[in-house]
DNA sequence: CGTCGGTCGTAC
DNA sequence: GACGTACGACCGACGT
């Protein structure tokens, strides 16, 4: 009612602190600290949305010592100073602030309980509802019928009858309350031995500080009116010290306070800074449709001018709207073309609403588009670009000349982002909002782009283009500058087709053979289900980790080895319930229902689920963007963890198989990683051994325990294969003694016994940890970056976890790069020399083929050939191969 | 009924 | 705290 009138003030200076300390660690990628800023935004747009407030304005404390400090010089004497990492955020605060267009009050010699006391009350005689946003309670003095306070972290309103009810005062009594109980956070002293609860009896007895003098000798308790007496001057100068001055020299033009809309185009340049990924997004800027020349190609001769202009170009964006998320099954709906800067075509050819009657059918726009889109001369751009190649070719369009995907230049620039979406994209790197997808064609399953209207078809599309080749525009120029060009153009982006081809020819299944394996997991399932209730003495489930910690730990009584790592509950992990089965028997028959459990539903129904029906065959999706060292990642399914080390999961494996009468090869490098560690160390101990190609393992036992090779036993060795691992992973004395259920004293020897003999490995690792802290970044082989913002982070953890982070990087992430390569070439080498053969996965340092019999001499020879000749570097690279007649069989 | 964080387990 | 990089099944809490 009073909304209209409503003004509201904003006690600044508290909220810095309250957000400081409510959130904390957030940094961005610099390290830059945000955890204020982020929660003091979170409470402006909290107070914005949910009381739409028409006068607002912000208030801060000033710099430096206010008129209190000439009354009383101990004055919050007792308040350390704030804390860097919070006043560095504080001219933060204030843009975001002035980008919500609200007025910043601050003045010097003042406090901002002031400078809001005399806008309230001068608010208040101009007719104004006054709400004063704050948690202090010493605001609550100013507190009137037209004057209230609110607290919207607690959702607290305190008005005159809230106030009574709680403190049965009046508002203009509290100062005297707060004169004699004092102010500890404050330094404020007030009368010794009386705090709060005294205070207000006081105050409510005699009704003011001046009452109460005057008649001190009718207190009762001697001790108490000694103290008032002895501290009267004291108590006087508290209750100054506390009163808010409502005349503080400041001239007020309400219609300044009037809220405007916020300068979103400021706010998503800060929220940017700062990585406020949703705000940024919230606040960034969207172009004015209007302003763009975006145009449906409906008719014959439209398609007839687009297929010109884009013959005629050397380059042009191009993006497909079809069905679905999975290439081999989507149906192509339309496709839109972007040749200059906001300007883009849409051509609907698979619509199915009421009035894409309009539509060109899909054989004519396909035949019409043909041509170019299969002409290598004209450069085509894409954001994911091996998604629309897939779709194409399934429709009989070729693409050539494809030279630029977006996606893959924002994962170069920073690899370890979560998305490279367009819609990020165009955040980061052009501070646009796209028209979300979700708004175009609604949410969930059934959001088929095919239903969607032409109207509301043509301006998404066109975007789509649009944005990307505007994107390729930013991004082609920061590889160059991040030295990024070559990796881009001479691996990343040959690396497209060699990855489609792979997931279109996908790889053969024996289905029967799934089929059976499931089959016999469910009945040994349904049998060991039985007896762990049965040994139990009750029916759970099993599958849930939290009721089977109850049955071990609160039940049975078992003794408890670890929490879970987020302290939600009992652990009841491999190495827990192995420890356990030494107690009781259900461990070990819930380890066992959990590897059959896992085979099942993970492996062999999963699996058969995704075998494509029309070719009968399983075609996995390499995500080219997802890792953040370099690594290729599989999904739907994901083929790069098919179970090996263990009979049963072998298996699974032997279901994957050849076409008919061919063979399964696969080539897999022999400890990649570890040559590499040795070509980056220059270890002349590991080179001479690699050079030699000695055990690696059993090399390394000798040295880190000290005895002859004739003396390595099985098991020193496969100590010394931890080691090896844990070397390259940053593992600690800790973990090491964990992993091979030694002392950490034990481990400690080991690993420094390890780096007295490998020098240059040590030297490499600190030298790369080193490297990482100036420049904030780590890189492989081939120039690929991944930047490391937390290795100058003063939490030891989290910079310690950067520092295994910089060492790991480069060894994991150079053998990326060389299988890539290898990759690349080896599919040139079986096109160029027309094998029938054909290259179906990529295992991070294993190849897998299949193969005609007439070319497996030469395959073989080649495919060890092209690995091993990758790159030159300073030991031998060496491949295994091994034929098979299904994948198991190759190991 | 969908989403999301937590836990667990598979691979290199 | 404590060993790097992934994907995905399942559970259970929570919101619609």
């Amino acid at each position: 009612m009073k909304q209209e009138q409503t003004i509201y003030l904003i006690d600044g200076s508290a909220y810095i602190y309250r957000a400081y300390h409510a959130i904390r660690g957030l940094a961005n990628s610099k390290g830059f600290p945000t955890n204020a800023v982020f929660g003091f935004t979170r409470m402006l747009q909290k107070i914005i949305e949910e009381r739409s407030p028409r006068y607002i304005a912000m208030f801060f404390d000033a710099k430096g010592p206010t008129f209190r400090h000439a009354m009383y010089e101990k004055y919050k004497a007792n308040r350390p100073p704030m804390p860097e990492d919070l006043s560095s955020q504080i001219p933060y605060i204030k843009d975001v602030t002035r980008g919500f267009n609200i007025p910043v009050l601050e003045m010097a010699g003042y406090e901002a309980d002031d400078l809001i006391g005399t806008v309230a009350c001068e608010a208040q005689q101009a007719g104004f509802f006054v709400v004063m946003v704050t948690g202090d309670k010493d605001f609550m003095q100013l507190i009137t019928d037209n004057i209230v306070a609110w607290d919207p972290m607690k959702e607290r309103m305190t008005g005159l009858d809230e106030f009574r009810q709680t403190y049965g005062l009046e508002p203009h009594q509290l100062i005297d309350v707060m004169g004699l109980s004092g102010d500890t956070a404050d330094n404020i002293p007030g009368v010794p031995g009386i705090g709060l609860k005294t205070a207000l009896s006081l105050i409510q007895q005699f009704g003011s500080m001046r009452d109460l003098y005057q008649k001190v000798h009718q207190i009762p308790r001697k001790k108490q009116s000694d103290n008032l007496i002895q501290y009267q001057d004291q108590a006087f100068l508290s209750r100054k010290l506390v009163t808010i001055d409502t005349r503080a020299p400041l001239s007020v033009d309400f219609e300044s306070f009037k809220l405007r809309p916020p300068d979103r185009g400021a706010l998503a340049g800060l929220f940017k800074t700062l990585e406020f990924r949703q705000l940024q997004q919230a606040f960034s800027m969207r172009s004015d449709l209007e302003q763009k020349n975006y145009r449906l190609v409906l008719d014959m001769e439209a398609l007839g001018d687009l297929v010109r202009c884009l013959s005629a170009a050397a380059r042009f964006a191009l993006d497909t709207e079809t069905t679905s998320t999975d290439p081999m099954t989507a149906r192509l709906v339309g496709l839109s073309f972007s040749i200059k800067a906001h300007e883009a075509f849409y051509v609907p050819c698979g619509h199915d609403d009421a009035g894409a009657a309009r539509q060109l059918d899909l054989e004519t726009v396909l035949a019409r588009l043909k041509p170019v889109l299969e002409n290598g001369d004209i450069n085509k751009i894409g954001q994911n670009i091996k998604y629309d190649w897939i779709v194409l070719k399934r429709h009989g369009i070729h693409l050539a000349g494809v030279a630029f995907d977006t996606m893959l230049a924002s994962y170069l620039i920073n690899p370890s982002k979560r998305a490279h979406n367009l819609d990020q994209i165009a955040l980061d790197h052009l501070n646009y909002k796209k028209i979300a997808y979700e708004d175009v064609a609604g949410k969930g399953k059934k959001a088929l782009f095919s239903e969607v209207s032409l109207e509301n078809a043509g301006p998404y599309a066109c975007e789509d283009a649009d944005i990307t080749l505007m994107a390729s525009d930013v991004l082609g120029p920061m590889l160059q500058g991040l030295g990024l060009s070559a990796l881009f153009h001479e691996v990343e982006m040959p690396l497209v087709p060699v990855l489609m081809k792979m997931e279109m020819t996908g790889i053969g299944i024996d289905r029967q053979k799934l089929a059976e394996l499931s089959k016999s997991f469910q009945h040994q399932l349904e049998q060991i289900e039985q007896t762990i209730f049965t040994v139990a003495g009750e029916e759970f489930n099993i599958k849930s980790s939290q009721q089977l910690g109850q049955i071990l730990f609160e039940k049975l009584k078992l003794p408890v080895q670890k929490k879970t790592a987020k302290k939600t509950g009992y652990s009841t992990d491999v190495d827990v319930l192995s420890t356990l089965a030494v107690h009781h028997e259900l461990p070990a028959l819930i380890l066992r229902h959990r590897t059959l459990a896992k085979l099942k539903s993970t492996y062999a129904d999963a699996l058969m689920d995704l075998v494509n029906p029309e070719t009968r065959r399983i075609h996995t999706s390499y995500n080219q963007t997802v890792t953040a060292t370099g690594r290729l990642s599989s999904s739907a399914p994901n083929l790069q963890n098919i179970p090996v080390r263990t009979e049963e999961g072998l298996e699974i494996r032997s279901a994957f198989i050849p076409r008919k009468g061919w063979h399964l090869v696969s080539a897999d490098y022999s400890q990649i990683e570890l040559r590499i560690l040795a070509h980056y160390a220059e270890d002349q101990i590991l080179i001479k051994a690699f050079m030699e190609d000695e055990d690696i393992h059993a090399r390394t036992a000798g040295d880190v325990f000290q005895t002859f090779p004739a003396f390595v036993t099985p098991e020193l060795r496969r100590q010394a294969k931890a080691i090896n691992f844990g070397i390259i992973y940053g593992m600690s004395a800790f973990g090491l003694s964990r992993q091979l259920g030694i002392s950490q004293k034990m481990a400690r020897t080991y690993i420094d016994n390890y780096f007295a003999r490998y020098k240059g490995v040590k030297r490499f690792m600190d030298e790369t940890i080193e490297t990482a802290r100036k420049t904030a970044k780590t890189s492989t082989l081939l120039g690929r970056i991944r930047l490391l913002p937390d290795i100058q982070s003063l939490n030891a953890n989290t910079r310690m976890f950067a520092e295994r982070t910089a060492v790991n990087t480069p060894i994991q992430g150079t053998a990326a790069d060389l299988i890539k390569i290898a990759m690349i070439r080896m599919d040139a080498a079986l096109s160029q020399k027309g094998f029938a053969a054909r290259m179906l996965l990529s295992v991070h340092d294993e190849l897998v083929f299949e193969v005609p019999p007439d070319e497996l001499d030469a395959v073989t020879g080649l495919v060890k050939e092209v690995m091993e000749h990758a790159w030159q570097l300073k030991v031998p690279l060496k491949v295994n191969v091994n034929i098979g007649k299904n994948w198991a069989e190759c190991h």
